[in-house]
RNA sequence: GCCGAAGUGGCGGAAUUGGCAGACGCGCUAGGUUCAGGACCUAGUGGGAGUUACUCCCUUGUGGGUUCGAGUCCCACCUUCGGCACCA
């Protein structure tokens, strides 16, 4: 049989376009239904910036669309959807300095994005996509809200936020950087307001506790762990000497209270004023308000500078009796524990630095260090404790939280880092409460059959500079009635924050169009959970910590089958790039950096700008337009085609590695495609390779099993750039060979082909004009299988070594025995020169690798 | 400071988990082909030494250890990158 027809080379601009619209066509992309085993491949909705589609996207998209093409191969029924995260600022704020609306804004730069990632010959079931700012999504995302208001966990506190007193807006705290506003770098300050609360720390628990249940990565468990941080301690009432308050505090070390000699309250303890005595009210007072007009980032600023104001009142120590001075201190936390702290300086560096500042007593208690000099933290026998004297830290943990619980004053407790989530934002353009507050003060939740309260059209959604958001001047919207009475009542005119759309996306592509329900029942239990879940590490403890949080939610309230929402996590690394920095210039100059192609290299390693001469620095960074190192995707395809950039993506490494971005490393994949090309179809280059219809045989056909074996277990492990890697060998294998048996394409096709899709069915679809055996296309064939006894050579080679170094070569029959490998091993002349003089002690064959040869001098 | 991850050629990376370090690719060198540029093809490419068609030594951040044998396991240290950071 004759190899293709010579004509055109590989042109990836003239095939990719007509792939997708055949996928798109045949619907190969939809998820089914139809009773096979399922996979959920989902990746981390993109936010439809004004910006389009970055390297980043690029990175994690194909990830997932690799997982999601594999699984199909594999015969899954493949639910891989998509759609838009597109409320919150960057809408908001673009739609403003664009002087359009964010509805418009966000249509356009959605029709942007879609046509960039259709580009990308993504396998999205574009059928299901979704866009959290339409009235029949966030009519849901309001639904849920009612589930969590009427489970007791949304509610009402005043609680400072960034307010920035000359933009006149409050600020939501990425819009906040070092203490000034992101933009024009006004000064913002904490004040409270009052705002919408959900209580996640009552989940703070189970969060912890479910974290054994899911697949993800250590690292990224570990930092939802120390988010949640739960702390194990006990709670200790002091009364005060001559009141009849008390307060109470909290402490992970109760076996230390005989080492107190101070106690301190938080600036914006409720006591701080009534127990300040008169003569230190003055300091007090003066003292409390600094520390209000200090941000918070002021006050993490200078950690080590201890400050504080004696009030003059004295606590009760409950073991003892003493009188305890209690003190007012930043360093202690309103928002931590009881807002109240014991303090032991012997044993707790905090105290200790405080102590010494203020020249109050240091006592030591558990022995093991010297408390004169710093804290003694460890463990040691107690002394001067009373009842505790000689136990250990445990034992005497537990004595004390005896003692204090019998005498009323104290008991053992539980407390985590985790805060509830502040829930609502002075915004435009984001999901309105589904809440009215009546004339009389009553806050009323609206029915079911009021969703969805849509956004009202405006005609300004900038800030309103009072605090409130844009809607509170639209009274027509504002001013309503309570439907069960018709009295009075203006709706609530905070918004619902950028997250709260992405709490439940992945339960709305289960069935999109769903009117009834927020996902229906049974198509829910098919495809929950996430099998895979693709995204970046920055969302490691907000978004995936506020979904799992819903989720659960759901789950207590029969809503949904699974306790937790993503079963198996895969973080994708960064991708960076080299930028080449001016060394001389400072901070503030326009021109820090060179744009790559004014740059070159030096013999010396040394980097220059040819135009001026001038040494420049080579830098890896993120991507950025002003460092001249953006890498843009959708030039790349028009440059290179889709499938290149895919491939190039994967194979620069590992998927959860950073990667640096290189453009010259694309001309290898290039080649490879080409050579390809070129062996099916034939180009200017030369001609098609003649194919065979026989079996492979021999190497050929080890070769071929090797590959789908290397390449099965590689597409397991998600390790996709040694996956390309054996794509590549197999090539250069087939390009050897005088023939190349159809059997070999037929399978390396559908391997390439998540990777490569178009040109895999290109290749596919040439090779059908000649031979049966390619029906249907490469990507919707069955992922190939392979033969264990094809593996394995009829003739090995064996390194012999003698003391862990190689000294000869030895081929054998795949069968040989182990007496007449060690035979003919000792008999090889490289051997018998390293052997000489020596005695063998050990002998060993290791099969199909090497021989193992101990030895030692001979006693002479 | 605490927690986590990682250090392998000029570069990205590989090594079936204790068994021939450097697969595959970039880049580079030489030759071929081409009107030219590019593209393509062939060969070479970790470092060093020598008796240079061959052989030896060194080499996976540093220093020790276990083992016939260590990139891989153990101990100590160094560096880089992430996260948290007065959390009582």
């Amino acid at each position: 049989m004759s190899g293709g027809r010579e004509e055109g080379g590989y042109e990836p601009a003239a095939i990719e376009p007509r792939w997708r619209e055949r996928w798109e066509e045949a619907g190969t992309n939809r998820a089914r239904g139809d009773g096979r085993p399922k996979r959920y491949i989902l990746d981390m909705f993109p936010y439809p910036s004004g910006a389009g589609l970055h390297m980043g996207h690029a990175e994690i998209y194909t990830i997932s669309d690799v997982i999601a093409r594999h699984a199909r191969l594999q015969g899954f029924d493949v639910l891989h959807p998509t759609g838009w995260d597109a409320f919150g600022l960057p809408a908001e704020q673009y739609a403003i300095r664009h002087g359009v609306h964010p509805r418009t804004a966000v249509d356009r730069n959605v029709a942007t994005f879609k046509g960039q990632m259709e580009r990308m010959g993504w396998s999205y079931d574009w059928s299901r996509e979704i866009d959290t700012t339409d009235p029949e999504y966030y009519r849901w995302t309001q639904w849920i809200f009612r589930v969590l208001y009427e489970r007791g966990l949304a509610y009402e506190a005043d609680v400072p936020v960034n307010w920035c007193e000359a933009l006149g807006t409050v600020l939501a705290n990425e819009e906040v950087i070092d203490g000034k506003s992101e933009r024009g770098g006004h000064p913002v300050v904490q004040r409270p307001m009052r705002q919408w609360l959900l209580r996640i720390t009552s989940y703070a628990q189970r969060l912890l506790d479910d974290l054994e249940l899911v697949d993800w990565p250590e690292s990224l468990k570990e930092m939802q762990r120390q988010w949640i941080g739960r702390s194990e301690g006990a709670e200790v009432t002091f009364a005060i000497d001559g009141h009849d308050d008390s307060f109470t505090v909290f402490t992970t070390r109760p076996d230390t209270l005989y080492g107190a000699t101070y106690c301190a309250l938080a600036p914006e303890h409720p006591l701080v004023a009534t127990v300040t005595t008169p003569e230190q009210a003055e300091a007090v007072t003066a003292y409390v308000e600094r520390a209000a007009r200090r941000s918070e980032r002021e006050r993490m600023a200078d950690v080590h500078e201890k400050t504080g104001v004696f009030t003059g009142a004295y606590a009760i120590n409950p073991v003892n009796g003493e009188r305890l001075p209690i003190w007012v201190a930043d360093y202690v936390l309103m928002g931590y524990g009881t807002g109240a702290v014991m303090a032991v300086p012997g044993h707790d560096q905090r105290d200790h630095d405080f102590a010494r500042a203020f020249d109050l007593p240091i006592r030591e208690v558990v022995s093991g260090g010297d408390v004169t000099e710093a804290a003694f933290e460890g463990d040691g026998p107690h002394v001067s404790s009373g009842p505790l004297d000689g136990q250990d830290t445990p034992t005497a943990k537990r004595t004390v939280i005896a003692l204090l619980e019998k005498a009323g004053q104290g008991r053992a407790r539980i407390t985590y880092k985790l805060r509830d989530w502040l829930f609502s934002r002075q915004r435009y353009w984001g999901e309105p409460f589904p809440i009215i507050h009546r004339a009389d003060g009553e806050t009323v939740l609206l029915g079911e059959d009021a969703l969805p309260i849509t956004l009202p059209q405006v005609a300004r959604y900038e800030p309103t500079g009072t605090g409130e958001s844009p809607l509170a001047g639209i009274t027509e919207w504002v001013e309503t009635t309570d439907p069960r009475d018709g009295s009075p009542a203006r709706r609530e005119t905070n918004t619902m924050p950028q997250w709260a759309g992405s709490c439940w996306y992945y339960l709305r592509y289960i069935s999109p169009h769903c009117a009834e329900r927020f996902v229906d029942e049974s198509a829910e239990k098919a495809w929950m959970p996430v099998d895979v879940y693709v995204g970046g590490v920055e969302h490691a403890v907000l978004h995936l910590l506020y979904a799992r949080f819903w989720h659960k939610v759901l789950f207590d309230a029969g809503l949904v089958s699974t306790p937790e929402p993503f079963q198996r996590l895969v973080n994708q690394g960064m991708i960076t790039a080299p930028a080449y920095k001016r060394i001389e210039a400072d901070a503030s100059s326009t021109s820090r950096y060179i744009p790559p192609a004014e740059v070159t290299r030096r013999s010396d390693g040394t980097w220059v700008h040819r135009e001026s001469g001038e040494t420049v620095e080579r830098v890896v960074m993120k991507m950025s337009k002003s460092a001249f190192n953006v890498a843009n995707p959708d030039d790349l395809v028009e440059q290179y085609g889709a499938d290149a950039l895919r491939l190039y993506i994967l194979f620069m490494g590992p998927p959860e590695d950073d990667k640096v971005w290189d453009h010259a490393g694309i001309h290898g994949i290039t080649r490879f495609l080409h050579r390809l090309w070129r062996l099916v179809v034939g180009d200017s280059h030369g001609p098609a390779k003649p194919r065979s219809a026989a079996p492979a045989e021999g190497e050929a056909r080890r070769l071929l099993h090797g590959t789908i074996a290397g390449m099965t277990r590689d597409m397991e492990q998600m390790a996709y750039n040694t996956a390309i890697s054996k794509l590549m060998v197999m090539l250069n294998g087939m390009g050897e060979l005088d023939a190349v048996p159809e059997e070999m394409l037929a399978a390396y096709l559908p391997m390439l082909s998540p990777f490569a899709p178009h040109v895999a069915d290109e290749l596919w679809s040439r090779l059908a004009e000649t031979s049966d055996r390619f029906a249907g296309w490469a990507s919707t064939a069955a992922w190939p299988t392979y033969d264990e006894a094809a593996l394995v050579a009829d003739e090995v080679e064996l390194a012999v070594q003698v003391n862990g170094k190689v000294r000869g070569r030895l081929t054998v029959a795949a069968d040989a025995s182990e007496e007449s490998i060690l035979t003919d091993a000792l008999a090889l002349e490289g051997v018998v020169r390293a052997l000489e003089g020596m005695q063998v002690t050990q002998r060993r064959v290791v099969p199909g690798r090497l021989v193992v040869l101990g030895a030692k001098p001979e006693p002479s």
